[in-house]
RNA sequence: UCCCCGAUAGCUCAAUCGGUAGAGCGAGCGGCUGUUAACCGCUAGGUCCUAGGUUCGAGCCCUAGUCGGGGAGCCA
């Protein structure tokens, strides 16, 4: 007899059949003389199937004794209508066998619920939980609906290193990666040779796939990467991990408009994929975690996004009658409390703002007519903030060499980005949305370290 | 990196003015029960984060550090 899973049951059990199903108990309770209820989770879905073990199975009274909250268990036994409340249906077994015991006096998690502080440092055990079980779906949900948009539009996937040697990418701090003897190096006075390192010249974790990126989007045209993204940057938010994953998509022929309305199309798409997909996933952390979730997902997958430049926003910002803690003023970064502001109070929407301010973007940004901003857009979510940074990238060849030195880089160090302008350029445009923003946008969950199954945050990066 | 807060039982926390270490939950045992965060009774369980210091006496005050949380910056 195959396997069948507990969602399966739950969903679809037909009373009279037997099934074989196996899991983790999550609590017994047990009546001394008759029987006992086990609730069993396998991680298919939320809920756990009853149970019920007749005290006339064989062994009933020591394998009752073996098991507690955390045991694992394999079960043969009759899909019945249930008699209590609070399921359809339940197994009553035929035979119990314990696989694998939890000894209560030591097992981390108990039938009472934890914190999530708590839980991190138990990252080997909490997907076992409730919460962090429904994290597993919905991200692997997302990931799948990722895809999805992708394939079903024409795209290709291509995968870019992970580890680069164009160490001036601009994008953050780099983690360096290096054979080279450390302790050795630390003794030595000389200076550092790095025509000794395994690549011969100093090498790092990327930072972002998007120029690499570019390289096949200016030859087969519509591509996207999705993997793990590296920043060394002493970061302590609920919103940065040093480790994450990033989905960069990056397209000839689009202007930012173009961009835009992928982008925006792309973020309402995966969320009411997820939706559908994970609906009782979604009511939990509804229901537990954040009480706006539902409805604002549903605000993001029916309305339009709100689409406006930097120099708007600047202005109802400073027109809205708000103290903020930061000033507003046009050329300065705009703060978190800012970004906050406009999509949780002032329009209640995702915003996505554009051409902000050449002096505060990266070089790669396609440059205005107006000599003062750029082609970027942000697109910025309700208690995430930003969830995609984009730009229409520069292809004309001198203006991106001035912009390059404008922004204190060296032309040469980018020979094989400047030749992509030199050959064949085209306007092209690209994004990166940050996947456990996107998890944390969909579940609600405020903390990033939860988003992810093994969190690598500045002194922490165990399991 | 900066600002604020915290670390006490397995977990979540309390401990008044510096004066004998507490509760709820969990766990064990017993009782009861088609139960479902079950319920009732009893029991066990502590290097008060680490290292110094002040004091007759420190969980509490001081210094340094470690780790954790929240906010800011950097950004996805």
């Amino acid at each position: 007899m195959s396997l069948t899973r507990v969602a399966q049951i739950l969903k679809a059990g037909q009373p009279g059949t037997t099934v074989d199903v196996r899991g983790w108990v999550r609590t017994k309770r047990e009546s001394k003389q008759d029987f006992a209820f086990l609730e069993i989770n396998d991680g298919s879905c939320m809920k756990n199937v009853q149970i019920v073990v007749d005290a006339k199975i064989p062994d009933y009274a020591s394998l009752i004794k073996q098991i507690s909250t955390g045991a694992s268990v394999a079960v043969v036994g009759e899909i019945k209508e249930s008699l209590g409340k609070g399921q359809r249906v339940e197994v009553h077994a035929q035979s119990l066998k314990v696989l694998g015991t939890a000894d209560p006096l030591t097992y981390p998690l108990q039938k009472k619920g934890h914190s999530f502080e708590f839980l991190r440092e138990k990252a080997h055990l909490r997907p076992r939980t409730n919460t962090f079980g429904a994290i597993a779906r919905i991200r692997n949900a997302l990931c799948s609906a990722i895809h999805n948009f992708f394939q079903a539009r024409g795209f290709l996937y291509v995968q870019t290193p992970i580890i680069t040697t164009s160490d001036c990418e601009g994008a953050g701090q780099v983690f360096q990666v290096t054979t080279l003897d450390l302790a050795k190096l630390q003794q030595s006075k000389g200076p550092l040779d790095y025509s000794h390192d395994f690549f011969g010249k100093k090498a790092g974790l990327t930072v972002s796939g998007q120029l690499e990126g570019e390289i096949f989007a200016t030859a087969v045209g519509d591509v996207y990467t999705f993997g793990p993204t590296f920043r060394a940057e002493n970061s302590n938010t609920t919103r940065h991990l040093a480790e994450f994953w990033m989905v960069e998509p990056e397209m000839p022929f689009y202007e930012l408009e173009d961009n835009m309305d992928l982008a925006e199309s792309f973020v309402r798409t995966i969320v009411k994929d997820v939706l559908n997909r994970c609906s009782e996933d979604l009511e939990f952390f509804n229901e537990r975690i954040e009480p706006t979730l539902l409805a604002s997902l549903q605000n993001i997958v029916e309305h339009d996004f709100i689409r406006l430049t930097y120099t708007d926003a600047v202005k109802i910002l400073e027109t809205s009658g708000h103290k903020f803690e930061y000033p507003v003023a046009w050329g300065h970064d705009l703060q978190s409390e800012h970004e906050r502001f406009l999509t949780e109070q002032h329009f209640k929407q995702p915003v996505i703002l554009t051409d902000y301010p050449r002096a505060i973007k990266s070089f790669y940004m396609r440059c205005n007519e107006d000599g003062k901003t750029v082609r970027a857009m942000d697109v910025l979510v309700p208690r995430i903030g930003e969830i995609i940074g984009g730009s229409q990238r520069e292809e004309r060849h001198d203006v991106l060499i001035d912009r390059m030195k404008e922004c204190g880089l060296v032309p040469e160090d980018y020979w094989w980005y400047l030749e992509l302008r030199q050959y064949g350029t085209v306007p092209h445009s690209g994004f990166g949305l940050g996947l456990e923003r996107t998890v944390q946008l969909v579940t609600g969950m405020t903390n990033i370290r939860d988003c992810i199954p093994f969190p690598r945050t500045p002194k922490s990066a165990d399991f």
